[in-house]
DNA sequence: ATTACTATAGTGCGAGTAA
DNA sequence: TTTACTCGCACTATAGTAA
């Protein structure tokens, strides 16, 4: 796979690189791994070039251990995993707040949509979406939500035009209860657009940029 | 890195292709995993070549489902970040039985080892040593073993010869009380040695190429 | 022993495109 | 719309070897 290095980094971490420093020779990597020395020397390079592992260059030898960036990269694959095969849990995506073109605020607007929002998410919410864009480490955990299953929003048709159905995943967003609502026949998209019973911008004091955390319970 | 296939494994997985048929698309896994659709197409036909997916080919698309060998892929790799970041629980080896050299013997046989090990493992070894071959899926867990702590048997020098330091992990084989042994200073290798009071080979009614499972908790 | 350079062989990518 | 072929190019592997 192209731009994979999460293996060659788990291995790594097997070999006790994760929360030391640890004596691994490329040739050791590469026997692990599966691929000669040289390879393993320069995947090694590699990753200390993305600074996800650092390394101790000794007279007959190295050390290596895993950079608290390697160690994020190890956990959100391993989080990944968990919600595979352990499906109980929290999904917690991050991304960055920007401005969409208001169109969010005419769904919501919609009666049809408003009134199963009211019902089926027990809160109304306020007339407007906040985008935001998926951090691209965190896209297979909003992926895990575009295949889940969800709280459905029927569709309908006004005044000759379609409002297709729509699912929410309850959740928090800094510490707000809020929704995350995703178009059922969805294109691959990274926007996630989220809304809660109040103005979220206001009431979080949000600005385009900011950074933001948006948890979702799993069961 | 080289015949790296389970990142798009997990990515289908993730797509729902775990427990049963999803639509996905050649385009679509693309871009999850950030290749073209073309790429992503070829990924798809070898995961299927290596049977790890199975493919149902419809007029306008394609379902996919992964196969219980990729499900096998997916549990083992969720295993070992499992181990790396929530070590409490058990590593499963699988290996086949063969015959050593009997040097085994010769090193349990030794006064200096075989009192430390009765001591250390409240047991008293048969003297002898089973051989197992460690599955190659099963390798990166053998390694946990080799990068762990373990029990450690001190080394000694008897008549000019030098033995070395050595550890041992408690475990069970095929339900009965062992302990899998590795010298300190061991070089890659897929052979697993495994003591215990009895004779395993006839306790339990081995023989060459018989495949066993060797259970070893770790906290 | 190591790490890691250079040269060469091989694999895998995306673009274009057929079916 | 799909899937998936060929082709040209770039990336990545290994072998040989220096330090």
């Amino acid at each position: 796979m192209k731009g994979d290095h999460t293996t060659a980094l788990r291995h790594l971490a097997i070999m006790g690189a994760l929360n030391s420093f640890a004596d691994i020779t490329s040739g050791r990597l590469g026997e692990s791994l599966g691929i000669s020395q040289q390879a393993a020397s320069r995947e090694i390079l590699k990753l200390a070039e993305m600074r996800l592992v650092e390394r101790q260059i000794g007279r007959k030898g190295q050390r290596l251990t895993i950079t608290k960036a390697g160690q994020e990269l190890l956990k959100r694959e391993y989080l990944e995993y968990k919600l595979l095969f352990e499906p109980a849990g929290r999904l917690m995506i991050h991304g960055t707040v920007f401005s969409g073109l208001g169109e969010g605020k005419y769904y919501i607007s919609q009666p049809r949509y408003k009134q199963q929002f009211t019902k089926k998410l027990m809160f109304t919410p306020y007339e407007g979406t906040l985008n935001i864009r998926v951090n691209s480490a965190d896209m297979p955990l909003f992926e895990t939500l575009t295949f889940s299953e969800g709280i459905k929003i029927d569709g309908f048709v006004s005044r000759g035009r379609t409002f297709g159905d729509v699912k929410c995943f309850l959740g928090m967003i800094q510490g707000m209860e809020c929704a995350v609502i995703i178009p059922v026949r969805t294109h691959y998209t990274d926007v996630m657009e989220v809304i809660a019973s109040a103005h979220l911008r206001s009431e979080l004091s949000l600005n385009d940029g900011d950074l933001v955390e948006v948890v979702v319970p799993m069961e």
